[in-house]
DNA sequence: ACATTTGTATGTTTTTTAACATATTTTTAT
DNA sequence: ATAAAAATATGTTAAAAAACATACAAATGT
């Protein structure tokens, strides 16, 4: 626990950076961890928060069931981070659901504890404030991409995406990510075998190579002129 | 500028209600009110917000540049609400477009006055982290129906999203906005002509009934049915 | 009052993408 | 180890929506 608690609470990195001691030592106590299982659901659509998850070790997706039960992958959480933090600050139940795509570590701060101090501590106000306005930003434009443009520039938006987002192995060419191409497909709205083409041809023209879930980035600067293009 | 300072700050539904009388004080200070015409631009994407800017009178359209210039509108506001206040709790420039589409009455508050008051009133904060986590979850939502429905489905949304935003006329059954078929589209993510197209389907079916710009709802239940279903 | 632009309407064609079908490979469970 | 299930791959067909074309009406400027 105490290591995971480190992880989070003490992270540079960390919105809780503005806290002092004692606070960290109050939330401390009101926290739990626990373990996930690839797989495994953290929290599904329609839920009550308890608290507020952080991840602390794995990664996470979080993703809309919309029509016809067709999930659409709404943002991809990297420990250290929040996850259905949203819910929590809106005072609403949860709008998506979460899964770990690896094994995962998350400790959850009880709601009262975290509120408690978000009351007397405006830095840590204002560091929510600007996560949520950011996160915001990013939702709008992801609206316009998914809805204007084309499959390959979709896709290619989405590689150059969980690359930013999970980084590279140590060969500096391979996503740090293993999705399956029916995830691939959910966070770009395409159909699966639409995916599985397009990496295809994505493959076949030298922008990438395949290896199992294992993608290779070969030409970034392409793969970022056919995301621009849309 | 009196008449219009009550209109925002001593609302009921206001962010604003929280403050006490010097607070409130305090930002009429560093406030400024401008009137826009019809189709005025109130800002661009990419410029630098200088303050947090109220909607007073009028209605505004916010909307994205996406690709080839085709536009997407991500939010429509109405009196008294805010406007690009996503852009100045991120600390970063708009990220999106705001046009009047009625002639409109704006107060800038300036952003050191409000981030000052901000700091000490943790109510305040509360209610901006609130609002922000909502409309991430509306954005989100909105994400999710616009790639997935159909464009029967994306447009009865879209009448009955513009009915539960601006509300109904005396009649009790026409629309209290007058958009453009183009803005209708920008708004539903298709064509101009598709969103003609399907107007007259709706009005042929006598789901809604049309005269000009002019949009009566007949079959509210009809309408809600077409959008759930995609 | 007239010309010009802008908005609305509708038909036709083409492109894009989903849906479907069917193998093959890989993973998982027993 | 082997059967069953899940994931991947690829070809074909069907449906949806965009693009294009054209006509007409309404608003706007001179």
């Amino acid at each position: 626990m105490n290591v995971e608690w480190h992880n989070i609470i003490d992270n540079q990195m960390s919105v809780f950076s503005v806290l002092n001691t004692d606070e960290k030592e109050q939330l401390k106590r009101n926290s739990t961890c626990t373990q996930y299982k690839k797989n495994d659901i953290i929290y599904k659509e329609g839920d009550k928060p308890s608290g507020l998850i952080c991840l602390s070790k794995g990664k996470v997706k979080i993703f809309k069931e919309g029509v016809g039960g067709r999930e659409q992958i709404v943002r991809m959480a990297k420990p250290v981070g929040f996850i259905g933090y949203r819910a929590i600050f809106a005072e609403q139940n949860y709008l998506a659901s979460a899964e770990a795509i690896e094994d995962c570590v998350i400790c959850t701060i009880e709601k009262e504890a975290l509120f408690k101090i978000l009351k007397t501590n405006s830095d840590l106000a204002f560091s929510i404030i600007r996560s949520l306005a950011f996160e915001l930003g990013l939702s709008n434009n992801r609206t316009v991409t998914l809805t204007q443009k084309h499959i390959r520039g979709r896709l290619a938006e989405s590689l150059v995406f969980l690359k930013e987002t999970y980084g590279l192995e140590e060969d500096d060419s391979t996503i740090k990510v293993y999705l399956s191409r029916e995830d691939i497909a959910n966070l770009s709205n395409m159909t699966t075998s639409n995916a599985i083409r397009t990496l295809s041809t994505f493959a076949s023209e030298k922008i990438i190579a395949l290896d199992g879930r294992k993608i290779k980035i070969q030409d970034l600067k392409g793969l970022e002129r056919i995301s621009e293009l849309g």
